[in-house]
Parts: C-alpha cells; structure tokens; sequence
DNA sequence: TAGATTGTTAATCGATTAACAATC
DNA sequence: TAGATTGTTAATCGATTAACAATC
C-alpha cells in the first residue's frame, strides 16, 4: 500500500473543501456534485475530482458526493483527529489573539503550556493556562513532551528559541516570527504565517487595480 | 508600453524577495547574485531571474543586482508607496493584535478610522484614533473616502459589512473573516487571512512526518 | 582582457483542464 | 432503463529549470 506524495498545490486546497463542506453541512445540504461545488468555489470540476482521487474515490456515480462524509474523510486526510500537544511562546498581543480566536480543540491541537520571557507576564492565567518564563522552557518541555509549538515572538528572539525547542523535541511549528525556520531545519514540519507578505501582496493588487481603471479611461 | 500580466506565482514571491533584500541590506551587504540569493532562500537561481525579468533587468552582468536598489525596486513594484487610507472593522482582541503588530506606515498604508459594532468600545482609543460604532461607517466613509478595509469580524456579519464597505467605494479587503469576498464581489482587490487553513496544512505535515517515521522504522 | 553573472530562449516538468468510458 | 456524475486517462497549459549567448 505505496502511498505516492501528493503535491503541496492539492494539500493546500483541502482545508478550503473543508470549509465549504462545512458550511454545507451547516445549512443541511446532504448531497453536492462536483460540478455544484465548483460553481460555488469558483474552480473546476474537474480539479475537485482530481484532488479527492488523490486520496480515494469518496463519490458515486449520478449521485455525487456525500457531503458529511466526505468532510469526514478530508478531516482525517488532513489529521485533524490526530492529537498534537501544543505550546504557545509569546503571549503579546499576537500570541494572544491568536490563543482566543482560533479553534485549536476541534482540530485536536491541545494548549499544554503558554511562555514569555517577559515576568511581567508570569502567572497570568490565559484560558485557565499560567504563562511560564521562557527559561522554563526545558524542563516543561522534556516533562510533557508537546509535538508542536506556536512561535509569536519577535524574529530577533526566534533563532535561539527554535534552536532550543528543536532540542527539545519539538517536531511542528506554526511560525509566526519572520525567522526562516525551514531554511535552517529541514525535516520539521513548519507552517509559516507571514502577515507582511499577505499585506504586500494586497498592496501590489491594489495598485493593479487601479492601473488597470486607468487603462481603460 | 503594454505591460504584459505577471502571474499570481511571481507576485507572491516578491513579498519574500523584499524581505530578504531588507535582511540583507541591514547586514552591510552591497551586491549579491541571483545564485547566492537563491541559495538563502531555497530556490533556484533561474527562478530569481525570470521573476524579477517580468519587471526589467535590475542586474548587471558579472557583478549581480545592487541590494538597495533592488529592494526599492521591488518595493515600487509591489506599490508600497502608494498611499492607501485604511480603516480596520472590527476591534476585538485579533483586530487589535494587527494594528499594533503590522507596520502599516512603512508599507504606506494609514489607518483612517477603527470602527466595533460593540458599543462598550465606542470612544476607547487605540494606536491614538477613537474606536467608532459600525453605524457610523457609511458616514465616515462618505467623508473620509478610504481605500482598504481590514475586516476583523465573524463570519456572520461579514456579509452585510462587505455590500456596505463596497456601496462606500472601499475597492481592498485585508480579509480575516471567513466570509468569501471574491466569489462574491469580483474585481475588488482581496487578500484573504485563513489562519484556519494554515492551522490544518500543518497538521497534515505533522501527520505525514509521522508517518515517513513509521515507514523507515 | 578574462571571469563572472546576467537576460533570455529553449527544454522539462508538473498542474490544470477536457473528455469519456465506467457505473451508480 | 435512462440520466447523471464519477473516476481516470489524455491533452493542454503554465511554471520551473537548464542552457548559453550577451555583456559588464
């Protein structure tokens, strides 16, 4: 059972089926044909296929896909039933937010652990969680052994930090933190969020936009 | 001077290349080449050339590109000197976490107005601007003609926000919420933030390094 | 000048789209 | 059964990589 490597282009598709599907599901929809789904995402049919024949045949012919099951099987495609002990360093007004706003249960990620090298900070409850000092890290980490962390710190403090959780053991990092994590460790399994670069790239279509109204005047 | 349209894959590296180039510049480093860049940050060399070719040739034979000059470059291309008046909608804990944590200025753009359906916000200055009621929008907007809107905001009241953010003449979206813009309102400039989706593209990676692991064993 | 490195064209690779036979 | 829609193969398109002549 040789599973061949699905592009990166496919996997970053599936969390977006899954929140259309989701929405579907909502609204009590139980049947959608590939076709209807494109409509609604704005992509082709046939690419929806491709993408879900990577991992299976989910569908039925002239009926179309369930939509709570197929929700269910990108779910465990994606590993969201796989738990993942979490720690947050950095609990500014990033890590925070970060913290309240997103839904890390559903998605079995479990906060064990919340850091700041500030002491200011230290025991503060964040969602029933103190916040520890930084140089705690070590201990708790070889104490509870979290697979992952999320890193909301400045890039200046990451180096170190990345470096130290690494040792650790700390195999996932949801990065934050300008600090090019990838480059320097390969094999970990690292998601970068870079806001700057999603800003810059609005900025660039914004001015398109405009360049393309006056083209037309 | 027709310019010929430049894909979304080369506009989305252009943000990383600016970064890069700033790094590299804040290190005293005068000249770089195509290949000692790519080898920074992960790719190829030929892939830096044709990128940048999109725009015209920055280099110079034998000697490779001037940072600075590069990076300006880059910088006017992506339109971070366009002047771009911004107001954020939505004020609650990840709304507030981006306007302290993004430097909107350097990227030329200005936050106009802050605006909370919650009226125990009304008043409470944030960054030195009053937060204002979302009732007040189409008035401020009217007088203030802003360029972008950051939507900070559920999912539910994205909808009904968008339709009055766009009858206002609002022509970008920095798009937190889940509300999916583009399907609906096409030929705006949108730039959606999925922090959900970044979240379960590392739990696939996670699950996959485990994976990998098990195979070897 | 000789060496280095670009700008650019050509070749390759991968991803998307189209088509259609299989089948529910 | 007939109609619909999948799974899958083939065709197209675009993006990346390789190669090299131009040139600083």
């Amino acid at each position: 059972m040789s599973e061949k490597q699905v592009s990166a282009s496919v996997i970053r598709r599936l969390p977006r089926y899954y929140r259309f599907l989701g929405m579907l599901a909502e609204n009590g929809t139980e049947r959608i044909s590939s076709g209807e789904l494109s409509a609604k995402m704005g992509l082709t049919a046939s690419q929806i296929r491709q993408d879900l024949n990577c991992f299976g045949g989910f569908g039925q012919q002239g009926y179309g896909y369930n939509v709570v099951a197929l929700r269910e099987e990108i779910g465990k495609i994606l590993g969201l039933d796989l738990p993942k002990k979490t720690i947050l360093i950095g609990a500014g007004n990033l890590g925070r937010a970060i913290l309240t706003h997103m839904n890390f249960e559903e998605k079995s990620f479990s906060i064990a652990g919340i850091f700041d090298r500030d002491e200011n900070y230290t025991g503060e409850i964040l969602e029933g969680i103190a916040i520890r000092h930084t140089d705690d890290l070590e201990e708790f980490c070889q104490a509870e052994k979290p697979d992952v962390a999320i890193l909301c710190v400045p890039k200046m403090a990451s180096e170190d930090l990345v470096r130290r959780l690494v040792a650790v053991g700390i195999k996932g990092f949801w990065n934050f933190s300008h600090y090019d994590i990838g480059v320097h460790y390969p094999g970990l399994a690292v998601e970068n969020v870079h806001l700057g670069d999603s800003l810059m790239t609005l900025c660039y279509s914004m001015q398109d936009l405009e360049n393309r109204g006056e083209k037309e005047e």
